[in-house]
DNA sequence: TATAATCGTTCAAATTATTAAACCATTAAT
DNA sequence: ATTAATGGTTTAATAATTTGAACGATTATA
């Protein structure tokens, strides 16, 4: 019947899957707040992260490269700096929100038949 | 000077921490595209989404203790039967569209601010 | 009542994620 | 050129998650 429908559910599902994860765990929250926080927009450097999360170095550092991956922060590179600042965050947003219609699609749509 | 969105946005992202992870999960994302597509709406059976998650009983009925728990599934039993079924995912889907809107004006706003 | 069917629970093993210590590379300053 | 500062990488340890085997509880059926 709708297996196109579902078939673009599926492929939403994984599309969004890194990105759920990444924003599951409380400390990519943390950093992720902080930079939406930078008003300067400067960037944040990992020191000052790991304040904030309690965090080694390394830790943030981890977690900046998996928010990098999934393509939302990005790096500006200072001299030994690196600033770290939040970018193209508003196309995964996006893609996500996407689904969740989608999803809320086929209850509506579920709930209809009855 | 944004401190009380900031901390709406931090509740945000701890209200649905648990939600993110669950639907972060590849099996997971599996059983509640079944549940989805389950439009008798009669439920599903555990041994029915062992054959489609490619997973054992107990795996099964594991991840649907963790969907139960965030509260978007719930059970029916019939005799010794037990069948699965969306319930109240509308709610948790909403949580995580507002927060994402919440994101959203956030980023809009620092944008404006340069 | 005895047997079969269904599914949850407990437990231990395997896998994966997270973390910090130690190390390396690059750049800035002296 | 040395030295200091910054931060990424590797490695090893720890923690959390995921998984299936074995078991237990409940309900249906013979």
């Amino acid at each position: 019947m709708k297996t196109d429908k579902m078939e673009k559910l599926k492929y939403g599902f994984e599309e969004v899957k890194d990105f759920l994860i990444a924003l599951g765990d409380e400390k990519r929250q943390i950093i992720i707040i902080a930079l939406l926080n930078d008003h300067a927009c400067k960037g944040l450097r990992v020191i000052d992260l790991t304040d904030l999360t309690e965090l080694s170095r390394p830790a943030v550092s981890h977690h900046l490269k998996i928010l990098k991956q999934i393509g939302i922060v990005d790096i500006r590179r200072e001299g030994t700096k690196n600033y770290y600042y939040l970018s193209n965050a508003a196309s995964e947003i996006n893609k996500l929100r996407n689904l969740l219609d989608d999803v809320m699609e086929v209850m509506t749509e579920k709930k209809e038949e009855l």
